[in-house]
DNA sequence: TTCCAGGTCGTTT
DNA sequence: AAACGACATGGA
């Protein structure tokens, strides 16, 4: 059965392509979304929003909609660059990512591509079938029960994976999201493969520490051109952007990168 | 063939 | 504290 919802300062292609998310492919004007045991499809037409395969409730809460967007944006907005990359990326949303498949996302996503962090996500996404009409999905399995092919072609990230997949539990992965953002970010960083770019991906992806601002090529590259020429090391932007954007950074991190990669260019 | 890709790690200045 | 080079693999 097909729900609708009504949306606003909403952009459902944004939000999804803008590289914070990999389990989901468009087929036919549908997203079709993959997240733990849940298979669910979606698209908009302006402020109308079509599901089917989920609940209301968590979808609201997956794309973020539960949050002031106009306050947020306000909070931001405070100079012409971030003003010009909003206007570009309007709709854009932070999503609410399950941690584990966060992180397992973005330990694959160390000097990758997208589309290569999909087809690696996919081919570690052995668990149970789930089905929506004709169309089929896996579950990625849990902590402890992920198991790499070695077809899977992870590269050095494989054994990053491995030792994760040992060490992870889902109490560990419950007690991260209690933590206050640094010890989070600490306690993150104790597994291998896990730097601080990745650690504050899973942080504001998946936890939703929305002061996490993690800094890749992109957001060096428009950063330096913006804001902090001087600043060449990634923690010393990853630094400036928290104390420049406050609360609010992860949302300014977007805007910067989804507008650099897809409105400008290289 | 060579270079680079949503970095991290160990080693050397 | 900052600056390398290696790491697997695939696409341009």
């Amino acid at each position: 059965m097909i729900k609708n919802l009504s949306v606003s300062n909403f952009s459902l292609q944004h939000s999804l392509e803008s590289g914070q998310f990999f389990r989901y492919s468009l087929v036919d004007g549908w997203y079709y979304v993959t997240v733990r045991d849940m298979f669910f499809r979606l698209r908009q037409q302006n402020n109308l929003l079509e599901f089917e395969g989920c609940s209301e409730l968590f979808i609201k809460h997956f794309l973020g909609l539960d949050i002031d967007y106009a306050a947020m944006v306000e909070f931001i907005a405070k100079d012409d660059c971030m003003k010009q990359a909003i206007v570009c990326c309007q709709g854009l949303r932070l999503l609410n990512q399950d941690p584990w498949e966060c992180l397992v996302g973005f330990v694959l996503s160390s000097v990758s591509n997208i589309k290569r962090i999909t087809a690696n996500l996919q081919s570690l996404s052995t668990g149970d079938e789930l089905r929506l009409g004709t169309h089929v999905s896996c579950m990625l399995p849990r902590p402890g029960s992920l198991t790499a092919s070695s077809n899977a072609r992870l590269g050095f990230r494989a054994k990053y994976l491995s030792e994760i997949n040992e060490l992870v539990t889902e109490s560990w992965l419950r007690k991260i999201g209690k933590l206050p953002y640094l010890s989070a970010k600490e306690e993150l960083m104790t597994l291998s493969g896990v730097g601080e770019k990745i650690a504050d991906c899973v942080l504001l992806f998946g936890y939703g520490f929305h002061e996490a601002f993690p800094v890749d090529v992109w957001v060096q590259r428009v950063m330096q051109e913006n804001y902090c020429p001087k600043l060449k090391k990634p923690e010393h932007i990853a630094s400036f952007g928290r104390n420049y954007f406050g609360t609010h950074a992860g949302y300014a991190q977007q805007f910067l990168y989804h507008w650099r990669r897809s409105f400008l260019s290289s």
